[in-house]
DNA sequence: AGCCGTATTGGTCTAAGGTCCAATAGCCAC
DNA sequence: GTGGCTATTGGACCTTAGACCAATACGGCT
């Protein structure tokens, strides 16, 4: 059990701006993490961004630039929040990272306390996204603790169909229905069909018809 | 009926900008309307944005700037995607403009295809907003149209509770919730338990619990 | 061969939901 | 006051769901 101290991943290819971000953050009792280069973020194991974390990414490094990584972190979906900061951007540039879902972009010489604010921000966004995440997950995992069998006959209970009906569709007896249904709930640890559905709608988990 | 042609809106102190985005616009099949300030599109009425619509909005104008105007219509549900155009933004006002749900910030000179590429997908977000605003506004006038004992015993429902526990916390018999339970169905037009969560779910209704 | 998980079906019993029909009481408006 | 809406309850009857116990069949694994 780490302590849910938050770290901020600092990328930035100039070390002087990693120093002083991470001597401002640390002031506020955030933990830091420096990388010079999108390349040797990405080099960093993933266990980096399980706790509450965000990044200060640069817009413009040799190699890699920032758009670039978020667009390949975008497809992870525990990626964490990101910030941007740039010396010399523009505003197409900062349309694409916001539109990609970053938190903020500020223009160096950037004042500490936007910096702060946005960083606060994102450490918020990312404590959402993990919770939604960890929710998601749980679920997830239960559903695939069911059998076909049993997630076919979910799809259907979650429609509102009766025991009678699923065995139609199925071509099995309703005893049969009754005894997955209840398997169902235990296993998904639903209380009533009303939990089931919400709980496949966290999931994502759409009936067949 | 008016046919589905989607109306582009265009907010800016500079006509000659309007003509030629109305020309640009209406060559591609759209419908605009030219306001010359802020203040002169919001005193137009609320009929105007019922449609497909989008706005292209100037950053700068005298009086209401373009900011401030896209913060005023944020609080209205059923406002209209906003593509921005500036001719000498900064990196702050678009920070911001994309932050509170601009489609797009374009800097003038911009490419025609730009900001029809832009006004399109501002076109289909509002399509996708006026979709998900009817549903969730057919399932708010059936929640209405629920006496207050009917939309009581409906929060309870949703929980999952039997109809004897419901008749518990109400202070009642099982027989009245009962028949409350079958109106709620019926004036709902659910089809059972499982919709009727789903439509609780779309029109935010928590439950008591 | 024996064990385990999965799918399947059987029976019985109880609890709960749904559907009829019918009735009373309070409140509001015409 | 009368009529209409709402909340409430009653009873009879049928359909469903859920719980408990038991059993068969098939496939994979040791």
């Amino acid at each position: 059990m780490t302590p849910p101290q938050p770290t901020v991943l600092i990328v930035d290819d100039d070390a002087s701006v990693c120093r002083s971000l991470s001597r401002l953050l640390r002031q506020e009792g955030m933990s830091t993490r420096s990388f010079a280069s999108a390349e040797e973020f990405l080099l960093a194991p993933a266990e980096t961004w399980r706790h509450p974390a965000c990044m200060v990414l640069d817009l413009q490094m040799p190699g890699l630039n920032g758009l670039e990584l978020q667009q390949m972190l975008a497809r992870h979906p525990a990626s964490c929040p990101i910030v941007f900061i740039s010396g010399n951007g523009t505003i197409p540039s900062t349309v694409q990272a916001m539109q990609q879902g970053a938190v903020n972009f500020l223009t160096k010489p950037f004042d500490s306390d936007d910096l702060l604010q946005a960083v606060r921000e994102a450490l918020e966004q990312h404590r959402q996204r993990l919770k939604t995440g960890a929710r998601m997950l749980t679920v997830t995992t239960r559903i695939q603790s069911l059998t076909d069998r049993e997630r076919e006959v979910m799809a259907w209970i979650i429609t509102g169909a009766l025991n009678k009906q699923i065995a139609a569709h199925l071509g099995i007896v309703e005893k049969t229905v009754k005894v997955h249904r209840a398997r169902v709930l235990e296993k998904m640890q639903a209380g009533s069909v009303a939990d089931l559905v919400r709980l496949c709608e966290v999931a994502a988990f759409k009936s067949a018809v």
